[in-house]
DNA sequence: CTATGTGCAAAGCGTTTGCAGTTAG
DNA sequence: CTAACTGCAAACGCTTTGCACATAG
């Protein structure tokens, strides 16, 4: 995963600047996790953050690790890919379809969509490997916990 | 989540038959456990299907309901939605990119698409609630991990 | 009859939390 | 100086596993 020098000490500035503006220290800690997530575009999971980080700080706390990805993150300045901390959910439809989520009380639901089934595969994703499907998700706010917002 | 009588007796009865098919018992707890999860759309989580079998076999174990939607994730008779075997992963490029990910090895890639930035929101979706983000998951097996297959 | 499946209990893993000492601003 | 942050250790929730008993085929 390649990742220039100046788009990773941008990311660096950007997220060193929302977290003062947000009134969070930027203590010596913080800072190493940030430059160590935004240096890569690998996806890195918090052990290996974690492994990065302590090259250069041997005495950072996994935990550390774990409580400033999570305000990273709160603050939209990185996503989470894949299982955050969620039991598995079990779909007896297995025919080609795709889903809503709500962030705010897990509801799934499943979307049917023509335009979607005609997608073709982009070639940024054959070039990586065999596809073997294809889902969307959609994430948001439904109907009910909106409407809960709104009283 | 209305599902059709009809529906969900026809998968009851494609889930025993593959089930036996591969050589696995047909128990009272599994057929139970396959009805529970075949008679909703509502993608219930484990402790949730234990809980509508438990009705019907006040005996049964959540082991068994742990081991017996995992076989049937293993044989593709249900899908796991929204990930439970993995660690999460942090992306600090939130700029809209989708993914490719790899069921072997768990690598993650990017994905630029200019066919999928120009998708429109299924009424479908919107109908469900406020969509925030979308996100296309491309699931398959990577060049590296089908390279070692061939060997 | 025998290989499989079950229930139980204990362990595993990633993650979160309470607390006392430390530190940025 | 003081509120925020850290590291530690213990707890947590979901999931898996080892084992003796039960049971489908």
């Amino acid at each position: 995963m390649p990742l220039s020098q100046e788009e990773a000490c941008e990311r660096v500035d950007t997220f060193s600047r929302e977290l003062r503006s947000h009134g969070f220290r930027l203590t010596h800690q913080r800072l190493e996790v940030v430059r160590e997530v935004a240096s890569t575009d690998s996806h890195p999971d918090v052990d290996c953050v974690f492994r990065g980080v302590r090259h250069r700080v041997p005495t950072v706390s996994l935990d550390t690790v774990y409580r400033t990805l999570g305000t990273l993150a709160d603050l939209g300045l990185v996503h989470r890919v894949s299982g955050p901390t969620a039991a598995a959910r079990y779909d007896a439809n297995t025919t080609r379809h795709h889903h809503f989520i709500c962030t705010r009380c897990g509801l799934i639901g499943d979307i049917q969509s023509n335009e979607l089934e005609g997608l073709r595969l982009p070639a940024s994703a054959t070039e990586l490997g065999d596809v073997e499907s294809v889902e969307v998700r959609f994430t948001g706010v439904c109907r009910t916990c909106a409407e809960l917002d709104r009283t």
